[in-house]
DNA sequence: ATTGAATGAGAAAACCTTTTCTCACTTGAC
DNA sequence: GTCAAGTGAGAAAAGGTTTTCTCATTCAAT
């Protein structure tokens, strides 16, 4: 016994010298040095380390302390050249201006670092070429997976993600046939707002929104004529402050009964909503109750009275499409598809009814 | 003549088969498949495609033609582990929001995706060991150099980037000593904004901008002090639409002559204070003059009149840090120390005296 | 004809890790 | 005292690419 743990002693000692003169090299501390310093074989180190294989858990325990001691990490690189896995997703968007992707991009980044995941962004405005140089360097970079999103659920992105031998999974972006695709059940948020509008004793809501060209807005639309009837009109515009502003002139200066309720296709319509309608001395929610959609903090938190407004859960949405990808990239199987993803009500004051303080931040 | 070039058909066409019916591997084509498609050694055709090496011009031209047309690519993660370089850098980043993060990392994005490089974000709140889980990450994936980002010229990331073995860039935040910084010169863009309503005739310019702890905000007042005098107030508060409303409401309580001209801290209070103003009946940019600060397109666009502001070329502070960070991973030297990039002025209405029409976009 | 250089192309090592296979040694049973 | 089984650990291959070294051939010059 004494006889093994002195040549288990002399064994490290003579290879690290070995080592040490030979390659003084400026480089990272690789498995080598483990092993030498460890007075083990490579093999041996790297079973050590990741608890597989035979050995002594004498061995095992001290390789795994010399490991930390000299601040041994391992290199994704070369595990992944032999893994075939390069725990890397690329995130692809066309949303460059971050409202719809950074929820998203949280999401993902939250779902995998856990498992050890980075993610490559890429903002590819419409630019095809772009795009494909960006998907070209990801593939090139082996990713695992990868995952599109954007700005819009009725638009593709301006490059062909179908045949590629690495998984896609959509986010807020139409995907293609036989993908998985996560999206925002807009109807059901929007059912959300109008019922709400309804249980807090609104009668006469009028739906300010975008252009009619968009998915969602129809979706939205739809699910409001479904709640609210057809009692009073949808105004379909642009995505604006001023769209919201100008559509509660024409609708105040429509002739008859006002509407007592504004639900807004979104923040920047209802903020722009609100101040019309203070510049007309009503009061918001008193005497007309608005509601928002998207949740964009810095408009809807800002708005004076703060907005009650419809969120999508994008991180959620996003937390969800990442671990799909890393699900199809270990091969599990997952089901193709259209995912709608419930939203949620945040109530702040523009609609009163209940008081503040149930608000959920973000 | 003829000879060789039966002898060239026929060596390709015996390995092409005898590849075939051994490795059927679904994998990704390897520069195996070009070598035996092309007839050649993988170290011949390696050269072909690096253009290195010597060889016949014929060869170098097939191979390339014949990795053209079987759609090969080479591995980066093979290559990498030899060149020490994976074309990756980390961009770590505090902004969760994506405020000034978005910017910069189109910026970065826009100069490296040329040289092959893409990009890994990584959001870290201002969770120390969140941070240190992505870094770690990062240098796994043997990143070349990572830059820092954040929402404050003047805090530290929460985590030491100080000896890493890998190049460090910081921008829009705090270095530490003997590093690169990129920061925007708000003392100049403070200037700017001033002279710019001195330029139009404004005289009685007070100031409202966000807490005084900020070191961006002692500069800017200091450069507004310069310019403007000690004649009116400097008012300090938090970065918001209601101190802006509020401020406004304090300046105009106060007895004697009211301000012609608000300098805003940055868009939010701007906004604000607009909104007051025009509840006051007082007219923008005929009575006053506003002028913001970061040039937050969603904000500064969308209030009525559009507001006149100081952008601080974040995409282009991006673009320099990626650059540099490129120079510093491919070993090129770079003085170190802190570099100031300009801000320009954008001209919209709130604050009159030019027709509007020299705007840039973003 | 023989040498020398120049040219074209391949063999092999290297990068770092994981995994499979093999080998030597110990132990218990006969 | 021999055998079988079990145990601990190392050798070697693999992964895809680049690079250096070596070899064989050609051609010009002696």
């Amino acid at each position: 016994m004494t006889q093994e743990l002195v040549k288990a002693f002399l064994k490290p000692l003579q290879k690290e010298e070995a080592l040490n003169l030979t390659g003084g090299k400026r480089g990272r501390i690789t498995i080598h040095e483990v092993a030498s310093a460890a007075g083990v074989s490579i093999s041996t180190a790297s079973k050590a380390l990741n608890d597989t294989g035979r050995m002594g858990a004498e061995t095992r325990e001290r390789v795994k302390r010399i490991a930390g001691e000299i601040g041994y990490r391992p290199n994704a690189l070369a595990r992944g050249l032999l893994s075939k896995r390069s725990f890397t997703i690329g995130l692809l968007t066309t949303d460059t201006y971050g409202r719809f992707t950074l929820p998203v991009m949280a999401g993902i980044s939250d779902a995998l670092v856990d498992h050890g995941v980075s993610v490559f962004l890429c903002a590819i405005e419409d630019d095809p070429a772009l795009a494909q140089t960006h998907v070209d360097a990801m593939l090139d970079k082996q990713v695992d997976g990868i995952i599109a999103t954007g700005k819009r659920l009725d638009r593709r992105l301006p490059v062909d993600l179908s045949n590629l031998h690495v998984p896609v999974v959509y986010a807020f972006t139409e995907g293609t046939q036989n993908s998985v695709t996560f999206r925002s059940d807009d109807e059901q948020g929007a059912r959300l707002a109008v019922e709400w509008l309804a249980k807090i004793g609104r009668r006469r809501i009028a739906h300010i929104t975008g252009p009619e060209e968009f998915f969602s807005v129809r979706e939205r639309a739809g699910a409001y004529h479904e709640v609210a009837g057809h009692r009073e009109p949808v105004l379909y515009g642009v995505w604006s402050e001023s769209w919201g502003h100008d559509a509660v002139e024409q609708l105040w200066k429509r002739p008859g009964e006002k509407p007592d309720a504004l639900f807004c296709g979104n923040d920047q319509i209802a903020r722009g909503a609100v101040d019309a309608l203070r510049e007309r001395g009503i009061k918001v929610p008193q005497d007309v109750s608005v509601i928002g959609f998207d949740n964009w903090e810095i408009v809807a938190a800002q708005t004076r009275p703060p907005l009650t407004t419809v969120d999508m859960e994008l991180k959620e949405l996003g937390r969800q499409a990442g671990l799909t990808v890393l699900a199809l990239a270990e091969g599990r199987p997952v089901e193709p598809g259209v995912r709608k993803l419930p939203c949620r009500l945040v109530v702040r004051q523009s609609c009163g009814g209940k008081p503040p303080g149930n608000e959920t931040k973000e």
